[in-house]
DNA sequence: GTCTTACTGATAATCATTGTCAAAACGAGG
DNA sequence: CCTCGTTTTGACAATGATTATCAGTAAGAC
């Protein structure tokens, strides 16, 4: 099988929109979130547009990803280089810490083969309300 | 205020059957999925009910419930009364083995604290393929 | 049995996300 | 700068899981 050339991205100022607005913030925020701020920032950028770069950008790891218990998919820059990590997340305004868990996936590893498991795979993220959001009384 | 009477539960046929469904089997499995064999058993059960049982007995502790990265919700039996644990899950076939993280909890609330966050919640999730799949295969 | 009220099931509605496809825009090579 | 082959875009339709609606049904207390 001839080696397929690596399909090559083109850097649109939709996708420098998307990235734009994803470094001034370090919130996770869900794609029609980010839409919304585009557009109010005066982009014409579209739904879907958004939605695929963001897509993109978690598969190559340049952004985190977390899925929220409702099913939501919640985006945010993810800092360069830097190894797998944790988060924890304010649930209110969707700021977030990065978590070093530095035994972890050893440990699940161990777990995972102690069961006969392989090819393991492992979530762990903290939700709570940061000390702002507590402050100003919400949730 | 007048102390609202609980809200009673009425057992009816729909709920005893997706109960014993539940009892059957120690699979995660989807709402829909859990309607399919309840239908493939006989039952004329519908499917909102079906949604509504395992809403109802996920919030009541009474089943476990899981979101996948696709945003779908899986649910299967919660061992009676055990505490709070974590789970190891196929993610071929919804097999899924209980894990305990004794220190998890505490180690949780101490980084939160030191964060400024409160009103900590956590997922903690391991996927991978478990023995029977992996020897066949699949996947 | 009677009656109140929660429950059911068929179906419509919702909501996040993905697919479609013609028009627009990269960017490599003249 | 111009052309051309591809990739990308954006408006909108379509999907898929879940939730709401609502008239009819059935627990379970008396």
């Amino acid at each position: 099988m001839t080696p397929s050339p690596a399909p090559q991205q083109r850097m649109t100022k939709q996708r420098a929109a998307v990235l734009e607005a994803l470094e001034a913030s370090t919130e996770f925020r869900s794609a029609q979130a980010w839409h919304d701020r585009l557009r109010h920032d005066g982009s014409t950028v579209g739904l879907a547009t958004v939605y695929r770069a963001l897509q993109a950008l978690a598969e190559s790891g340049d952004v985190d990803a977390v899925v929220t218990d409702s099913g939501e998919t919640l985006y945010r820059r993810c800092e360069a280089g830097e190894e797998h990590h944790h988060h924890l997340r304010c649930r209110l305004c969707g700021r977030a810490e990065d978590i070093d868990m530095p035994e972890f996936e050893r440990w699940a590893d161990r777990i995972a083969s102690q069961h006969g498991y392989s090819r393991i795979d492992h979530t762990v993220e903290l939700t709570g309300v940061c000390e702002a959001c507590a402050a100003e009384g919400r949730g």
